[in-house]
DNA sequence: GGCAGCATGTAACCCGTTACATGATTAC
DNA sequence: GTAATCATGTAACGGGTTACATGCTGCC
């Protein structure tokens, strides 16, 4: 229920098109907020009748046209209301724990398998939000001087990294949990 | 997409009614996975149309009769074809992501008691968990020996302080770097 | 010739959330 | 008496997901 201030942020930081706000969602946000350009067109087109953004025809050269969205006044405000509520606890949906629950009751083999590449993906991610940190934060080409937003934008990035650390190191924890049953299980079958 | 799955293995790990199930999602299971009673009863009736699980009409004295759910073959199946298929990374919405970023265009100082409240939330999760830990698993009244439900359930606990500590870690960090920016803040506005 | 990228949308479906409803017992 | 617990449901609403639709440009 917040896609809409998750969009007002992202035009804060920089106007642009529907369509730009899309691969933003695949890309920098869409590492905490997920959405498809399905929801955002048909978030924006509410939020343009609401006076929360404006919308700009642009004409474009060899390019469909395009609407540039930037926020108005009423965005501003909505926003800020909703910063100063109060945070809710999450609803946590994970797959993943049920799934090592399940295990209990199946051949551990196949999801250990799962996990491995579960792994992969999440080394992967941490790599890549590593090089991202260096290159806007950290690194010999980052700014000198970090504004409030960048700053602010580094200490997200920040809970990104430790999440992928955690993540990573309970994996391995996850499998060497299957391992040691899995090895039980076979040491029980052949008999002693 | 996975209440089914996740009923289902809380039912094989132990058969009971909707309404306990209930229960249980408001612990143990609920903190990997949140559900209400009216999904749990929707999604049990259908589990039962599709032979999933029976039910079994349990007559009580001074309590409304309730229906007894166990986990049927099929339902078994769908556990094991579930297990099977790849782990898809999650779609995340994480709020307060959206709303650190977002303090960069608004006063720090409601987010930082946001924050602070959140922290002391996630304080007294992970003080929870430990306690848990140490009564089923680790402490002297656990049992000696544990059997691989257990193993699993453990390593799914150890996860979940993982996380906590992960998070109040960060937390830390948020709250530091809203402080930095609210004093850089104050040094400007009055002047030097 | 075909595929990827740019750009915006409609429609249908399912799931999760919230509100409402009932009725009995036990504890304060 | 009144609040909490046990126990099961219905109904309405809104948001997220998936599929479908269009059309132009630039690259291999």
């Amino acid at each position: 229920m917040a896609l809409e201030h998750a969009i007002l942020v992202s035009l804060l930081e920089k106007p642009g098109s529907g369509y730009e706000l899309a691969r933003r969602f695949d890309r920098s946000i869409g590492y905490f907020w997920t959405a498809t350009h399905q929801q955002i067109y048909r978030v924006l087109k509410r939020m343009e009748g609401d006076g929360w953004v404006e919308a700009r025809e642009v004409a474009q050269q060899g390019r469909p046209d395009k609407k540039h969205y930037a926020v108005a006044g009423p965005g501003r405000d909505a926003l800020a209301a909703w910063l100063h509520e109060p945070i809710e606890p999450e609803s946590v949906r994970h797959d993943l724990a049920v799934k090592i629950r399940g295990a209990a009751f199946d051949d551990p083999s196949a999801l250990m398998r799962q996990v491995e590449r579960y792994h992969q993906l999440h080394s992967e991610r941490l790599a890549h939000y590593l090089a991202g940190e260096s290159r806007d934060f950290t690194g010999p080409d980052a700014p000198a001087h970090l504004d409030d937003m960048q700053e602010l934008q580094h200490v997200v990035l920040r809970g990104g990294i430790a999440y992928e650390r955690m993540t990573l190191a309970w994996l391995e924890d996850v499998l060497a949990t299957l391992r040691r049953i899995q090895a039980a299980r076979a040491a029980e079958r052949p008999g002693p």
